[in-house]
Order: structure tokens, then sequence, then C-alpha cells
RNA sequence: GUGGGUGUAGCUCAGCCGGUUAGAGCGCCAGGUUGUGGCCCUGGAGGUCGUGGGUUCGAGUCCCAUCACUCACCCCA
């Protein structure tokens, strides 16, 4: 089925052809529409970083850095490493331009593609598209709403119907250690009877344990204490405030207090956008508060919260329950017959497109018949024909489709003629 | 990394217990109208039956391996 010397697109990794390109243009267009009006600039990073970023920045214990990442040596023999999400570079540049000295808060978004090694299935591909917003340095609680009010705003704003917004504080530097004991002090005894990588988990990242989805483990852990229950009094506040903002704005959202994010540098509050149209990877998207990240990666002790969002996912969804945008209309065909009536056609066809029109033209040849059924095809407004007797005596013949229509004019005339309906 | 499903024309698929030149619909091209679309009619092009090995007189069909796609685990967007 597929030759070409046996060189496909690499697993995981999709074309976008133009029909499908429709409906990412609409996405990005309605991104940018919101993101904008929200005061956020787009900002565009790197594809690939040193890969120090990643692991200093998600945390080497996580599954992304640990077994997801394309890492390689370049020719000068540095370790880089082709991005697995978008915060991580955002804060990079942030830092590296300065921006932490300039006003604040700086409000940042992007979009473009992401790398995770990992296997392909439903809304999961190894090169995969993100959009996303970070709002860096500042710890008011309402930049925590505006994210998940924003990221609601498209998704509605794109016709995406039903999504559930998740929410939840995992806690600071100050209050997370002591629940994380608590959490192993209580799960000590069972620790035998937990799934062999929640046995990890114990050691490496107790919190994860919270979100294992195995039937047994969810028994072991279910009497477990929960994290918001456990929040030191500065993030129980802001939570408080959070949640404040979101009822203010008429969001809905259910708390989730088994919500933990996969990447470390979280803090505070957490949020995942989830979809029951999608299969088994149903998170549109996720994010949150990473008030320790810019220290981490050299910065000074500064907050932040941020979001991303997978696209192919909310074009999943959005593919589900709207039809794809139909390609632009095609003003004119213009159909030619003939040396010398190819040649005004090709000439006018040129005058009018530069003159913005949309107008198709045969390049192969093809019998005036069949350039009437390529035209109907493409649903032009009129053919113009022009065989060797208009080109002779300097006029060419309008069909209006529709009406079927037909005479004679003046080029000038016809393109004045499209160009006035086409407004 | 583990498990399930699927690989036959550009697309969607049929191909019975292994048997002779591998089919359909759609799409594409041409003609029916030597300069006129949609509908209709006729014809045509297009297939290493994913790949490699095996069983057999004979394999698209059975067996093994491998690759790809797909779904799920895992993880996450």
């Amino acid at each position: 089925m597929i030759r070409l010397a046996g060189i496909t697109a690499p697993r995981g990794t999709a074309d976008i052809l133009p029909a499908e390109a429709r409906r990412w243009q609409e996405l990005e267009a309605a991104t940018r529409a919101v993101f904008e009006a929200y005061g956020y600039g787009e900002i565009r990073t790197p594809i690939f970083e040193h890969t120090e970023l990643f692991q200093r920045g998600i945390g080497e214990a996580t599954d992304v850095v640990d077994k997801e990442m394309y890492t390689f040596l370049d020719r000068g023999e540095r370790s880089l490493t082709l991005r697995p999400e978008g915060t991580a570079g955002v804060v990079r540049a942030f830092l590296e331009h300065r921006m932490d000295k300039g006003a604040l808060p700086a409000k940042l978004y992007y979009m473009g593609p992401m790398f995770r090694y990992e296997r392909p299935q439903a809304g999961r591909a190894r090169q995969f598209h993100q959009l996303g917003v970070e709002c860096l340095g500042t710890q008011d609680p309402a930049a925590d709403a505006e994210m998940i009010r924003m990221f609601a705003t498209l998704l509605r704003r794109l016709g995406v119907p039903d999504f559930r917004v998740l929410l939840n504080s995992i806690g600071c530097p100050r209050c997370r250690p002591a629940y994380v004991e608590r959490l192993r002090a209580h799960l000590a005894d069972r620790r035998e009877s937990l799934c062999t990588s929640c046995q990890e988990r114990f050691e490496r990242n107790p919190l994860r344990l919270l979100d294992c989805k195995r039937e047994e483990c969810r028994r072991q852990t279910g009497d477990v204490p929960l994290l918001v229950d456990g929040l030191c009094e500065e993030c129980a506040g802001h939570f408080a405030e959070v949640r404040a903002y979101l009822k203010d704005a008429g969001i809905t959202y259910d708390m989730a207090p088994r919500l933990v994010r996969g990447l470390d540098y979280y803090t505070k509050t957490v949020f995942e956008f989830v979809s029951a149209d999608l299969g088994a990877q149903d998170a549109l998207g996720g994010g949150g508060r990473y008030d320790g990240l810019i220290e981490t990666l050299g910065g000074p002790s500064m907050p932040g919260v941020g979001f991303a969002a997978g696209m192919e996912r909310i074009l999943l969804v959005m593919a589900k329950h709207r039809e794809a945008p139909a390609a632009a209309a095609v003003d004119a065909v213009i159909a030619h017959h003939g040396a010398a009536g190819r040649r005004v056609a090709v000439r006018l066809a040129g005058d009018w497109r530069d003159a913005g029109l949309r107008v198709e033209i045969d390049y192969m040849d093809r019998s005036l018949r069949a350039q009437m059924k390529q035209a109907d095809r493409l649903g032009a407004r009129v053919v113009v024909i022009i065989g060797e007797d208009e080109a002779a005596r300097g006029v060419v013949r309008m069909r209006e489709m529709a009406t079927g229509e037909e005479r004679e004019m003046r080029a000038t005339d016809v393109q004045q003629f499209l160009m006035r309906k086409g407004g």
C-alpha cells in the first residue's frame, strides 16, 4: 500500500492536509482572539532546548523526563531535547530576556508542536500540538481563575459543548511535605497490597498514589487523608479565593481532591479540563500554579500560573460536533480553448488573482466540458470561457453557474462584476 | 515497555470449507455533446492482496515472524 522506498511519516506523527488544516486555522484564530482579548502576547520559543532545562524544570522523577523525551547530542556534543511541553521554554525565555525586571505580570501565550516518545493511541501522538498560556510574576488568585475562564471561553467559542473542569489544590513546599508524611504513614502497613508502580511511587512521588486508576489501589487508598484538608493557611486562603472568582465568573467545576499533575513544578491550584467525547486520553488541557519554577530555573523567587491544552484533542471533539469549514468560494473558473484562448486566460487569471479574486484555471489541457465539470465541483460562481474566437475579438463569455445565464462581455467588466459581488 | 484488534485499488470495503484472468461502490480520467456543469449512460486507468519465511500440487485465504495502523494499559495535552 505504501511504497515510496519505504519512507513514511515517522510513527506517531501526522501530515495535516488542506481540508484538515482549515480546522486548525479556525482553532488558531479563535485561540489568538481569546488570548489577546485577555491581554496575552504570543511568544515563540525554540522547538529544542538544552536537555537540562527540562530535567530541572519538569523534574527528573516524572515519566515525561524519565522515559518520554527525544534527547540527542548535536555535532557540538551538546545534549538537546525536543520540547515535551511549553512552560519550561517560556520561563527560560522570560528569564533570558530579563522580563522579570520588566512590567509584571508577563502574559504570554504560545502554540506549537511538542514531542514525547510514547505509544500512539487515540488523542496521543509523538509529535502533537499544544496551545498554552503563562502568567508570570503574580500570585493573585484572580490569575489562577483567569486561566480557567480563558480556556472555558475558548472551548465555548469553538463549539465544544460538554467539558468538565476538575479542580484541586496540591499545596506548597510549606504544607505538602507534612501531608506526604501523613499519607505515607497512613499507607505504610498496606504498602504490599499496592500495585508495583504504586510501591515505587510510595518512595519517589507519593502524591501520585492518589490518582492510580487500579481497582486494588483505589480501594487501599480510599480512606486516605486528602490534600485539600491539609493545606496551610496561605494555600487554603488562596484556594478559597480562586473558587470565589470562579463562582463569580459563573464557571462550574468539580472538586477533584485526587487530581495530581504529572509535572513536578505545580503548587497550589491545579486543574484539568476533560471531555467525554475523547477516549481514554480524556484531558483537553490542564494546568495550574507553579510558584517555584522560576526560581528552580535560576531566576528570582517569583510565582506563575499557566495551562496548556492539546490542540489535536480539541479538534477531535470539535469534529464530533461541527462540520469542517468549507474551502474559500471560487469566484471564477476561466475555461479556455486553443492556444490563443489559453494565452488570454492565463493572463486574466493572474490579473484577477492579484486583484484579490479567487480564480481557477485548467492546467491539464482538458476539454471545455471537463473544465465545466471541474468548475461545478469547485462551486465556482461563474465560468469565463475564452476560445480562439473570443480571444481574437477581445471578449469573453461569462456564464453564471447558478442560473446558466451566459453572455458575452469585456474582461474588465467581468472583473468589475466579480469584485462588486464578491465584496 | 505490555496486551487486544486490523492490514486486499486513491477512499470505504467484499473475497464462502485454500483452487484457475482478485471484485464492488465512491473517487479519478475519457467519451456520449468535434465550444458548455450538476442527473444519466458507456468505457478506461489504477492492485508487489503490508513485508519476509513456511505448509501445500496450488496461498489474498492456513502457520510463524516482522513492520505499520488502531484501541487499551501506563502516562498525559
